[in-house]
RNA sequence: GGGGUCGUAGUUCAGUUGGUUAGAACGCUGGCCUGUCACGUCAGAGGUCGCGAGUUCGAGUCUCGUCGGCCCCGCCA
């Protein structure tokens, strides 16, 4: 049947070229403003908006259908593009210097009034943009973002497929494994009692399609944690998923290198520099006290536990002596922007990563100015300002605590002073590699060693001999790509032979029986030819986030959850019929 | 599991030491308007003050509980 109305051009992009054409649109009416005789409508698609006029000399029969037209219509338009007269012209609009006289209309749907409007900067509450997720999808900056979303993938499909890389799509419904986040779990009807787990990640599929001899796969693939939210955590996320066989650090890092700077000067047009530095984890916990360092800016920690070992500062002698450390920032020329709301500030924000407070000095001119300066000799004060560097106009904090907490309130005391005092150029693009992380660390919880990445991942071969004597020397050949404090992506060389698998599971604590029940199936395809190999997972919503300059990564997924991880559009999770609780034959309490 | 913060018209907010009829702007509805683009103008409609208890002569306001949004700690190999 033929369509009178059969779309000619996008509303956002006529321009001056089609002055005297005859064209036809579709859309939504973004406002519409009726001087009682001319009525004029900004008609929205995804490319923009374009003014339409209706006036009755033109088409009496458009103009009275219009009285009748309303915010957020569909419809279809015929008219002639026109020039606007010179000082009409709206510089605002891409399309400013046209305008469509219409001739024929048609309503393709009428709308309720909206709750809010998509095309006002109004900041409405984000739960009823979630509930009505459509209308704020409508927006410029959702359409661009989600727009951007599928640009960074798009240019990771080509280079990838450039570089031979198949890919394979790996089972949503899979076997839950112990070790790593919470599953989501999903009822089998054909075997009552039993469950599916939703992957976490693709990570053993990969693994053994390495073992297939694919040499190399990626997915862009739907994870799934049940952990609590934040607003880089969703439940259900998405890895760009990469993994290669005969690979070691260099080449594996330099196709991630290529993939990210291309995805930089096509996203954004922004040539980044490659290689990307290295960074050994002891010394990103040394020098900023987390594995993620924001590199934007310096403020680094220093270790002062040796200039102070001989004070009388109780806090720092006992922390000293219960084997912690004592660590200071010198936060350069501050001690005038540092008032004592901003330390105490400061010392709160130490206080949730389980510091007991934070110790400060200010170097003053007529000098030092702090509530512990009192317990420290001339002689000992003066070694601390030159282990710090401290000179006159200097703020130096203190964090004095066990090794972690000690990492925890300075890395994040650290990311606070950065900000507040404006050290963070928002145009910087600092991307470091996160080198030799430890293999295990000892879950004082659970009183067993756990993987610090996971517990494929390869040790270093000179570090074997730890397995024993040292498991927490042992250096993992594990990876984290970062982006300004931002984990992006993160990997390993895994482990390709049996016995090194064997060892790792029994290093965790995972007898030879329950890995033959959890993992049976990746310790039988080692024996099969495992090549060696190694891969990466980019965390792509946090990408996305990143490179759109987005504040969540709700804003760069369609259809996100709330910290509850419900979906206030669907309302999902929701309860279901008995009927099928019943099939599931699901052991169900009704109290 | 814990801490913080917010919840009043469709939306964004105001609402005094607890006081009688809960306001504004935008939006919405109707009228007028041939050059607007934040159109203008006149008139109008619109409220479970998140929900539930309590204190009080009287609660949007105070107390307790609860639900929900957001941020964070724990958690997230």
């Amino acid at each position: 049947m033929e369509n009178k109305f059969q779309r000619t051009h996008y509303c956002g992009e006529i321009s001056e070229n089609h002055i005297g054409s005859d064209v036809t649109l579709c859309g939504w009416i973004q406002t519409r403003r009726d001087h009682g005789g001319l009525i004029f409508i900004d008609l929205w698609d995804k490319e923009g908006i374009v003014q339409v006029v209706l006036n009755p000399q033109i088409d009496k029969l458009a103009h009275e259908q219009a009285q009748s037209l309303r915010g957020n219509f569909v419809i279809a338009v015929k008219g002639k593009v026109r020039a606007r007269p010179a000082d009409m012209v709206n510089p605002k609009l891409k399309t400013g210097k046209v305008e469509v006289y219409i001739d024929d209309l048609k309503i393709l749907n009428k709308s309720k009034t909206p709750p809010f409007s998509a095309w006002e900067d109004a900041e409405v509450a984000e739960a009823i943009r979630l509930k009505y997720r459509y209308l704020d999808l409508r927006g410029e900056d959702l359409q661009r973002n989600l727009k951007m979303r599928y640009d960074i993938t798009r240019v990771a499909r080509d280079i990838l497929h450039k570089r031979r890389f198949t890919e394979v799509e790996t089972p949503m419904l899979t076997k839950s494994t112990p070790e790593g986040a919470r599953d989501y779990l999903v009822p089998s009807r054909l075997n009552p009692q039993k469950f599916y787990a939703l992957p976490q990640s693709p990570q053993l599929f990969k693994q053994i399609l390495m073992v297939a001899g694919l040499d190399r796969y990626f997915q862009i693939v739907k994870c799934f944690r049940d952990e609590d939210l934040r607003m880089d955590r969703q439940p259900e996320f998405t890895q760009i998923d990469v993994e290669m066989s005969f690979v070691d650090e260099p080449q594996l890092f330099g196709l991630v290198e290529e993939t990210v700077s291309a995805i930089y000067k096509e996203v954004l047009g922004i040539d980044i520099p490659v290689p990307f530095p290295v960074l050994k984890y002891k010394d990103a916990m040394a020098r900023f006290g987390n594995d993620k360092p924001d590199l934007r800016f310096g403020l680094e920690l220093i270790d002062v536990g040796e200039a102070v070992s001989g004070a009388e500062f109780k806090v720092f002698a006992d922390a000293l002596k219960a084997g912690g450390q004592v660590k200071a920032i010198n936060v350069k020329k501050s001690a005038e922007a540092l008032s004592r709301k901003a330390l105490d500030d400061l010392a709160e924000v130490a206080k949730t990563y389980g510091a007991k407070g934070m110790a400060w000095i200010k170097v003053n001119p007529d000098g030092p100015q702090s509530p512990i300066v009192k317990f420290f000799k001339k002689e000992e004060l003066d070694r601390l300002m030159g282990k710090v560097g401290g000179e006159v106009g200097d703020a130096i904090v203190f964090v004095a605590d066990k090794p972690k907490v000690v990492a925890d309130a300075l890395a994040n005391a650290r990311l606070a002073l950065g900000r507040q005092l404006g050290l963070i150029d928002e145009n910087k693009i600092c991307l470091t590699w996160i080198t030799e992380f430890p293999l295990v660390e000892y879950d004082e919880a659970e009183k067993r060693y756990v993987a610090l990445h996971h517990p494929f991942t390869s040790p270093f071969e000179e570090d074997l001999d730890k397995f024993e004597t040292a498991p927490d020397q042992i250096r993992a050949r594990a990876y984290d790509l970062v982006l300004n404090g931002n984990e992006i992506g993160g990997g390993s060389i895994r482990i390709h032979q049996k016995e090194v698998q064997e060892r790792m599971f029994k290093l965790l604590g995972i007898g030879a029986e329950e890995a033959e029940i959890k993992f049976g199936f990746l310790l039988d395809a080692l024996q099969y030819g495992a090549p060696p190999h190694g891969g990466i997972a980019f965390g792509l919503d946090r990408i996305a986030m990143l490179l759109a300059g987005a504040r969540s990564i709700r804003d760069v997924i369609a259809f996100p959850k709330t910290q509850k991880a419900v979906c206030l559009m669907t309302q999902a999770p929701s309860e279901v019929d008995l009927k099928q609780m019943k099939e599931l034959k699901l052991k169900y309490d009704l109290s």
